[in-house]
RNA sequence: GGGCUUAUAGCUCAGUUGGUUAGAGCGCAUCCCUGAUAAGGAUGAGGUCGCUAGUUCGACUCUAGCUAAGCCCA
């Protein structure tokens, strides 16, 4: 019975996972990992909550991984990460999946369908996919509490989201305003800017150039340039660009009388260009050329006033005809239209900036279009028209009171609504509700400031613009499934009231309409009590209103904005306050230590997040509600496009789990990039990380695994009730040496495992995965590629050695302590090797999971940084010589001599002398030397340390540098080695110099064949005598009967009896060496049945010889 | 049209307050190993750091402009 459980010939990472996940479930590993930690500080983690009714893709795999990796880390950091779930139910993503499966459209066909049927599809609609997402946490490793989910529709969070309004409202930052959107005229609804973007199409307009006639100068016109003549009726105002430069152009009209028209002065000359002849036109008298005046500002344009266009209507409340100025004014030449004349025509009902300007300049308000897009009562004979077919008789109008300059046509692109295919969409102002946001905007950007962005950049570039960009939210949607706006409104006297809760609405007087719900309760019991609270059964109800007895108090119609209730949730996911106990568990539980989520959330949940917090708790210490926010790039395909849909550019994410396995994918998201880089993603990506990272970790392990076994080497002995398997308590097992008096390769893997705990340490406190993982990375590479390689024999020979121990305990406390380290990033392979590793051989003296432990702690002691300086230095020694035997063409297997080294720095040599044995064994050669006369093979070649002395003498550094270049190197090393400076003459200046501002690299002398690099010179010596010949030959045998084993699938340790038919040469040479031959080939005896012929088994070459081997068993 | 980001080897990406030979993995070429073997390893080739101008003794790094791409918003 093995100590440890035997590796699978082939490691199946998806099958081992689903283990894991089973053995996760039976013995609730996430939950005991919670309670390990019940008197922990808490760090508190906001789970963004995603939308249910839409499948999972492959964004959501990494928004996944990186809010797992955190919580992980921090719980065996010592914290407790409570993991609520959160799922956002509302809105119109929604409604029109709804839609869709209904076949119905628009406002129209879901109150033809019914309100009521329509919510209680929406709610069904909400979790259609629940089952996928729940597969893919559970499968990817995400831990979060779904049990404990929060619910954006349910009853506690709609009145949590209430009760937040009502504070607004109370305090005048909820108000109605309008709001200019795009509107369906046919549908009578709103369209979302996604819709909008799908409707675009390529069609002819008018485009009219008119003049607004100067109030009191009948010659003078301003004129404006529209696409959209159905909105001239409804003009207010003209802007202009205050800085912009403006010209009178005097002009002839039919009549012969002068006209002045005022215009942009850049824009004058293409407007003003004589039309271009038609061939076979008439010689005409030429006419008038316009003339110009010279240019003024258009700030002297402002506050003119002029004529109504068509007097159908005066604008209400406010300025009206006359000249302003507006910042997105804009004159620029180059456009085909632009602004057309510098001149803007205003129509506050009629596009957003007109109703900005409108508001912000305190502008009258006239709307001469009707919500089905019809022209109003007022407009005489144009009244009933659809209004966009009004727009020839407009231009007609215009025509005939003497008010069109030209028209002309134009082709754009303009939107028509994707559900019916001819009708044009419309811009129109509609009554909204708002927050007042933009009082807060300095309270939003101190917030801000404050928090941690992952990366930097966000806080002042997209995030802090977008702040400083701030206008108010407009919250209230016209929609159906959404929080409704706790809003009632007096039908006789407009006065409205917010309501907090449910509760507070039954407290009202002379309550009415709550029977709707009841009735709804009687005919299906199983409807979901959270519907209460939504349309269309809050709806009904109705109060008294306060000082009016006729008045009734009746709900405003519109739902809120989605993103509002996603910001709340801080709040409202305790149902604060209104919830038992939701006080203390808020307050617990704000402001979050971390979150996560991709970069589109900018404008959604990272804003809302910010300014609900801002406007609602204002006086906790900033920032709030979150500290540091990691945020996420785009799942893109191998070829940089972000996969969607519509494209089909993606694998689904069970693809990659089936065929590699969730760590795999987890490795990849984390190890490939910066999170915020969007990452080109595929399976083959998702193979390589595998196969550089966990596979190569795979294969120490099952290394490990065999020789372990072979040994019987068993960590409890006698010590099976160690606490805690990180290395002190082990100390207490049979055959432990304390680290101290192991072999240098223990001391320093150990001390580089040390030095990678710190790094992860630091980088992950630091949020910053990719240092992490490639010091991971690093590690495992040092472990797999120096380590075990270089140890390889100490496991092979018979029997339990000492040194052999050292490396079974090395080698064992490096693996588990890898466990603990990645347990974050990879935790289903984590846990796969700390079972086999601890929790079995120990059983109940371990925690039974990777997750249930500490992260390792940097262990000082353990750390040696010198000698991890001295490996680097004996590694690059290494490859030097590699590159030296590989240009002489020399095989490893060939012994050398000697390899004379040259080091710029000699003091380097001698703290090196430890390690030169392991250089000599990789390199195999019999010495390797420092020179005394280093100068018979390089030159020293002196630079400045620019670091150094750049900032001492400045531009002196150039002329330095040659005079360095040409100085007499050695006696200026000796100068530096006897006295600690130099001097130098530059420029006629004597400089001194210390050794730090010089730098001496070496450069080989010709003649010479070597190798070097960055201070470092290696020479092999490349002649070879009898012996190493004989050494060499010695070694391809052994490598030939070595082979063999091999191929007969040979027991490691099996004894075997040899043959070897060679020539006489070879045999003297092999018999020379029989102890060499038989220890390391595991012979008992070696017989050379004669020179020729094979004995059967395998053929071999020493240099030039033939020979061949054969074996037997031994008894 | 505006804002933000990105541009480094054939591909995917690093590059720490500006310091003079710019790194890794994959791929490629050549080769080694064969007792971790449906593995492992070495050596090498490959880069005017998107373009242009500027600041500086010195720029992949800072500044400005330009080009291209992505995202967000109009």
């Amino acid at each position: 019975m093995s100590v440890f459980k035997a590796v699978p010939e082939r490691y199946d990472f998806p099958a081992e996972e689903a283990n894991i996940v089973s053995f996760w479930k039976e013995r609730e590993i996430f939950v005991k990992s919670l309670e390990r930690r019940s008197g922990s500080p808490t760090f508190v983690f906001y789970e963004g909550p995603p939308t249910a009714n839409g499948m999972p893709h492959n964004g959501h795999v990494l928004t996944r991984v990186i809010k797992d990796v955190f919580p992980r880390y921090k719980t065996m950091r010592g914290f407790r990460v409570p993991r609520k779930a959160g799922w956002d139910t509302h809105g119109l993503p929604v409604e029109i999946e709804v839609e869709k499966a209904l076949e119905i459209s628009g406002k129209e066909g879901i109150l033809e369908y019914g309100v009521e049927k329509f919510i209680r599809k929406c709610v069904d609609s909400v979790f259609v996919y629940t089952k996928e997402w729940e597969e893919l946490t559970e499968r990817i490793g995400f831990w979060v509490d779904l049990s404990e989910a929060y619910v954006t529709f349910h009853k506690s969070y709609v009145e949590s989201v209430w009760w937040s309004l009502k504070e607004l409202f109370d305090k005048g930052l909820l108000y109605e305003d309008r709001k200019v959107v795009w509107w369906w005229p046919q549908g009578g609804t709103v369209l979302s800017a996604a819709e909008v973007g799908e409707g675009y199409r390529d069609v002819e307009d008018p485009s009219v150039f008119i003049r607004f006639r100067d109030a009191d100068d009948p010659d003078l016109s301003y004129l404006a340039w529209t696409t959209t003549p159905w909105t001239l009726p409804s003009n207010v105002v003209l802007a202009v660009a205050e800085a912009g430069q403006y010209v009178e152009v005097t002009t002839a009209r039919e009549d012969g009388s002068n006209e002045r028209l005022v215009v942009a002065a850049d824009l004058a000359a293409k407007l003003f260009a004589p039309p271009a002849k038609k061939k076979g036109d008439e010689e005409e008298a030429p006419a008038p050329e316009p003339v110009f005046s010279d240019p003024f500002p258009g700030s002297d344009l402002v506050g003119r006033r002029y004529r109504q266009l068509l007097d159908f209507k005066e604008p209400e409340g406010g300025k009206a005809f006359e000249i302003v100025a507006a910042d997105f004014v804009v004159i620029d030449a180059s456009q085909d239209h632009g602004s057309g004349t510098g001149i803007v025509h205003i129509a506050p009902a009629f596009g957003e900036d007109d109703y900005r300007i409108a508001r912000e300049q305190d502008l009258g308000y006239l709307q001469l279009v009707d919500e089905q897009g019809r022209m109003t009562a007022e407009t005489g004979e144009l009244a009933g028209k659809f209004c966009k077919d009004a727009d020839r008789e407009i231009i007609a109008l215009l025509k005939g009171n003497g008010s069109l300059f030209r028209r002309e046509s134009y082709r754009h692109e303009y939107p028509y609504c994707p559900r019916a295919k001819d009708d044009p969409l419309i811009q129109l102002a509609r009554p909204a509700w708002f927050i007042g946001t933009s009082r807060f905007k300095k309270e939003l950007l101190e917030n801000n400031s404050g928090v941690n962005w992952y990366p930097e950049h966000i806080r002042d570039g997209r995030f802090g613009k977008f702040l400083e960009g701030n206008v108010d939210w407009a919250l209230s949607r016209e929609r159906f499934w959404g929080t409704p706006l706790p809003v009632w409104r007096c039908d006789k006297t407009g006065h409205t009231e917010a309501i907090g809760s449910y509760a507070e609405l039954l407290e009202k007087p002379g309550l009415e309409g709550t029977e709707a719900w009841q009735k709804a309760v009687e005919e299906d019991p199983g409807i979901s009590e959270h519907l209460q609270v939504h349309k269309p059964y809050i709806d009904e109800i109705t109060y008294e209103s306060p000082g009016e007895p006729a008045g009734r108090m009746r709900r405003v119609t519109e739902v809120i904005d989605c993103w509002y209730d996603s910001g709340a949730m801080p709040f409202a996911q305790w149902g604060y306050p209104h919830v038992e106990g939701s006080e203390e568990q808020f307050s617990a539980a704000f402001p979050a230590d971390f979150i996560s989520e991709a970069i589109d959330q900018t404008r959604g949940w990272f804003n809302s997040l910010l300014v609900e917090s801002t406007m609602l708790h204002g006086g906790r210490e900033s920032p709030h509600p979150y500290r540091n926010c990691v945020v996420l790039g785009h799942v893109c395909d191998k070829n940089g496009v972000k996969e969607s849909k519509r494209l089909g550019n993606y694998t689904s994410p069970k693809e990659a789990f089936d065929t590699h396995g969730a760590d795999a994918i987890r490795w990849y998201f984390l190890s490939q990039g910066h999170p915020w880089t969007n990452a080109r993603y595929g399976l083959d990506r998702v193979a390589e990380a595998k196969k550089d990272f966990l596979i190569r970790l795979q294969n120490v392990y099952s290394f490990f695994n065999i020789y372990a076994n072979i040994d019987n080497f068993d960590p409890t002995r006698g010590n099976g009730g160690a606490t805690d398997a990180d290395g002190t308590t082990l100390a207490g097992a049979e055959g432990y040496t304390e680290v101290a008096s192991r072999g240098l390769m223990d001391r320093w893997i150990l001390s580089e495992l040390h030095l990678t705990t710190r790094r992860v340490t630091d980088a992950m406190d630091g949020y910053d995965l990719l240092s992490s993982s490639r010091a991971l990375f690093a590690f495992v590479d040092n472990l797999s590629n120096w380590y075990v390689r270089r140890s390889r024999a100490r496991f092979w020979g018979s029997g339990m050695t000492d040194d052999k121990l050292d490396a079974f305990w090395t080698l064992y406390e490096c693996l588990v302590t890898v466990s603990r380290l990645i347990a974050p990033f990879t935790p289903f392979f984590a846990e796969v090797l700390y079972r086999n590793l601890v929790a079995e051989p120990f059983g109940d003296s371990q925690p039974e999971s990777v997750h249930l432990t500490d992260y390792p702690e940097v262990n000082e002691a353990l750390v040696d940084e010198e000698l991890s300086r001295q490996m680097a230095l004996a590694t690059e020694l290494v490859a030097l010589g590699r590159a030296a035997r590989v240009e002489a063409k020399l095989r490893v297997r060939q012994p050398l001599r000697e390899a004379v080294v040259v080091l710029a720095d000699m003091s380097r040599a001698e703290p090196l002398a430890d390690l030169l044995p392991l250089v000599e064994e990789e390199l195999n050669v019999k010495e390797i030397r420092f020179t005394e006369e280093a100068e018979t093979y390089v030159e020293y070649v002196l630079k400045p340390n620019f670091k150094v002395i750049g900032p001492r003498i400045g531009a002196l550094v150039q002329k330095l540098k040659a005079v360095l270049l040409a100085a007499d190197a050695a006696a200026l090393r000796a100068s530096l080695e006897e006295r600690g400076v130099c001097e130098v003459e530059v420029d006629g200046e004597t400089l001194e110099l210390s050794p730090e501002e010089i730098e001496v690299d070496l450069a080989p002398r010709a003649g010479y064949d070597a190798r070097s690099r960055e201070g470092k010179e290696l020479l092999l010596e490349t002649a070879v005598d009898e012996e190493l010949v004989g050494e060499w030959w010695a070694r391809e045998v052994v490598a030939c009967v070595n082979s063999l084993r091999g191929e007969r699938g040979l027991a490691y340790e099996a004894r075997i009896e040899l043959k070897v038919a060679c020539a006489r040469e070879l045999r003297a040479a092999l018999e020379a060496r029989e102890d060499y031959l038989k220890g390391e080939t595991l012979s008992l005896s070696v017989k050379y049945p004669g020179e020729e012929g094979a004995p059967g088994g395998k053929e071999g070459k020493a240099g030039e010889l033939a020979f061949s081997i054969d074996f037997t068993l031994s008894e």
